[in-house]
DNA sequence: CTGAAAGCGCTTACAG
DNA sequence: CTGAAAGCGCTTACAG
């Protein structure tokens, strides 16, 4: 197994050589062609396996025109958002030839001007884009150079062909709102991200449905905005506490803005759960480890980004693709963070 | 600048043809060869921006055996520290042409075969690794292959012309401290990482250092290890408080743990930092946000990512690179989770 | 300053 | 079942 290599790489015609047969030979045994005889096959294998020998990629590359290698687009790679994605990815990956490059583009110009020269260069196969826009530049290069690719909560209407992955961001917004209702909770405020995300706004009809399944009038200053970040969810949790008839329980955005919204409470000497519920989205790793345990809605990123691949390198093999859009399931994992209204009062 | 481009990718010949010159001509071009007439340089130049030509990559790559990427070798990918890291990585090769390729081992024995690999099929300039072993099978490869390679956060000794990166766990472990006794604390945990991360013991190093030089003797009672996770954090912190003469304050291992650290104080009503000061290490992003926002030992992560790609880029071109080890500063970042002893009792 | 020629290490028809 | 030949798109001496 572990023979001492040769600092030079190998190439083909050596192993060919040491093997006793034409390099046509050794490549037909590498790319599991029918047409070797059983015999060969095994001189071959064992001559590679001696040498330590692997095929050159650049070589490959240029003849067959496929890189091997996926690209994995996303705007910032600085949030737990993403890199759990990723190693949905990655995971997918594992069991492939094929790597993920990384193209994150931080909103700088340059760097989306480097990543179209790299769809030309040949060196990417497909694409994963976590957070693309319709009117991304990436998609449309993308389109253009017939290179496929897989949105992972776009933002915005796709094209009716292009292929996405998300969750079920209007269920879990009813789950999280009905579970609140369930408590006995009535002024539940919203506290989600961006205004214009799709993913606020079906989170934002499932806490509406359920609320008009309840017979509860919706009040508008209960809806807020914030950015995902706990610092606008502190600002918005504390502006929450000041209206003249505060509300029970908050469902938010995200597990990152509940950070904000703990604080605020914190500061306010309200306990959680005693003085406010609180319902966040994602489950985080340190979700659970929080005081007390956030109750969240869980958005399965990992999966999410293992999905997304997966259809990803069925459109490069050509393969059929049967679902354009998946949606996956978005369960409540209740833990320390909601109670009934004045429970402790 | 945006003509409507081909979609079957150019080649050199074609920009060759078009501009009436030969393809070694075109070539010089690109390469920024002097040996061009300037007319002809420029018409090429005009001729490739027409056309929105780029050059193959893998058709390069097999001619002058460089891949233009590197990889970025991590056991996961599944922590704030990882990805600041790397977020470093991007930022320093933003204005190159090189690219990063993921390479997380998350301990499968597979992956790491696959990387192995990897390693041999020419696809990799150099490689940057996090929290790399001496004994890591990664450093041993990329040894014998004679691949450039640099180290952030090494675990144990390497090589002596080995390049690493790190932060000055030392002096910040010592910094944290001192800051402590400075509040009037005397009995001051250390609740940090694993024990057998180098971290841990520079961190630890320089506790001890500040102790004896403020004339404390040390308590082995108080010195603790976790897994740079809450739930361990929070274990450790509970057994703290059950000591018969508990501490006033602790030092935690990183900023997630203070998470843990957090949660068992608030379980035993217990509040920071009125009960207990907490000082972290770190700095991550969320930090700021905890209630009380935390005081915690900054590790540029970022920027260690920055200097150690710009090293290892330095080192692929053959460029002289002066310093073998790079230490980089850990200020304290003050913010409301210390504070005197029994201040608010 | 310019271009014809060789060759990087593979894979793919194709002839035997 | 095996292998000689062509060629993927570049770069690099080298001759003119």
């Amino acid at each position: 197994m572990s023979e001492p290599l040769p600092h030079q790489p190998l190439t083909m015609a050596q192993i060919a050589a040491a093997a006793g047969v034409s390099i046509p030979t050794v490549s037909k045994v590498i790319n599991q062609r029918a047409d070797v005889a059983p015999a060969t096959r095994e001189r071959v294998e064992r001559v590679m396996t001696e040498y330590g020998y692997v095929v050159n990629r650049a070589a490959r590359s240029l003849r067959t025109g496929q890189s091997g290698q996926i690209d994995f687009v996303v705007q910032s790679l600085h949030s737990d958002y993403a890199c759990e994605i990723l190693r949905g990815v990655e995971d997918a990956l594992a069991s492939t030839e094929v790597r993920v490059v990384l193209a994150s583009t931080h909103d700088y110009q340059q760097r989306e001007r480097q990543w179209v020269q790299r769809l030309a260069d040949g060196s990417t196969d497909g694409a994963i884009l976590v957070l693309a826009d319709k009117q991304s530049i990436h998609l449309q290069e993308l389109r253009r150079r017939n290179i496929p690719f897989v949105v992972v909560d776009a933002l915005g209407e796709l094209g009716p062909d292009d292929l996405s992955v998300s969750a079920t961001n209007l269920s879990g917004g009813k789950t999280a709102t009905r579970y609140l209702l369930s408590l006995g909770h009535r002024r539940i405020a919203a506290l989600m991200g961006p205004a214009d995300h799709p993913c606020t706004q079906d989170r934002l009809t499932g806490y509406r449905l359920a609320l008009q399944d309840a017979g509860i009038p919706i009040d508008p200053a209960l809806i807020r905005y914030g950015d995902f970040h706990p610092a606008s969810a502190y600002r918005e949790m504390t502006s929450l506490l000041a209206l003249p008839e505060p509300p029970t329980a908050v469902f938010v955005g995200n597990d990152q803005q509940c950070l904000g919204v703990y604080k605020a409470l914190h500061e306010h000497g309200m306990p959680v759960p005693g003085a406010m519920s609180v319902v966040g989205f994602d489950d985080m790793p340190y979700s659970s480890q929080l005081a007390p345990a956030l109750t969240t809605i869980r958005q399965p990123l990992l999966e999410m980004g293992r999905v997304a691949t997966k259809m990803l390198l069925r459109l490069i093999a050509g393969e059929p693709v049967d679902t354009v859009r998946v949606e996956l399931a978005t369960p409540l994992i209740k833990r320390e963070s909601c109670g009934s209204p004045r429970e402790n009062c």
